[in-house]
DNA sequence: AAACCATGTAAGATTACCTAACATTTAAAT
DNA sequence: ATTTAAATGTTAGGTAATCTTACATGGTTT
């Protein structure tokens, strides 16, 4: 049994993201324009999300939550 | 941090299946219309499979390779 | 040869996602 | 109190992925 997939393989598509992180498709991508988080594309240029993806999307959610804005952000993650 | 996805957990569109698995979308599609698998189907009606749907193919392609028939496979995989 | 099994392929319809633009809301700055 | 900027919503048109159904094909079995 291989029972996993490697935490920074893309394997989840956008509307996986959105329920699991309860962010909506425009945050999402808005979050990418800013350069928080960068998932790859696949052939057809759809984004493609992986394990630390979807982390660092909950992070900043939670950052969110709290009122900080996208600046704040960028430098508490900033890694 | 919560680093995993449970195994039942329906996140991985086809695309995805195919390249883990190595199987086509027509094997994937007649295995389950042959009662192999099981799917879930999101509100558009997209097959939408979990680690265990993955780990599941991934023992159907070893029988498959080893010249296994479908039949064979029902009763191997039998629960 | 005929029939069946497993898979390929093609066509047409539907759903998901893409970008770009404009709208709205809230907060910050003037 | 305006104005500006930040963050998100919404809409529109286009492209990609997936769906079902049907027919084709190579390999077995009868």
């Amino acid at each position: 049994m291989n029972y996993d997939i490697p935490d920074h393989m893309a394997t989840f598509p956008i509307s996986v993201v959105k329920e699991l992180t309860k962010l909506s498709g425009r945050q999402i991508r808005y979050y990418e324009e800013q350069g928080l988080i960068a998932p790859v594309r696949n052939e057809g240029n759809r984004r493609m999300f992986s394990l630390q993806d979807i982390e660092r999307l909950k992070r900043i959610k939670e950052l969110i939550d709290q009122g900080i804005n996208i600046a704040g952000i960028k430098v508490m993650l900033k890694d």
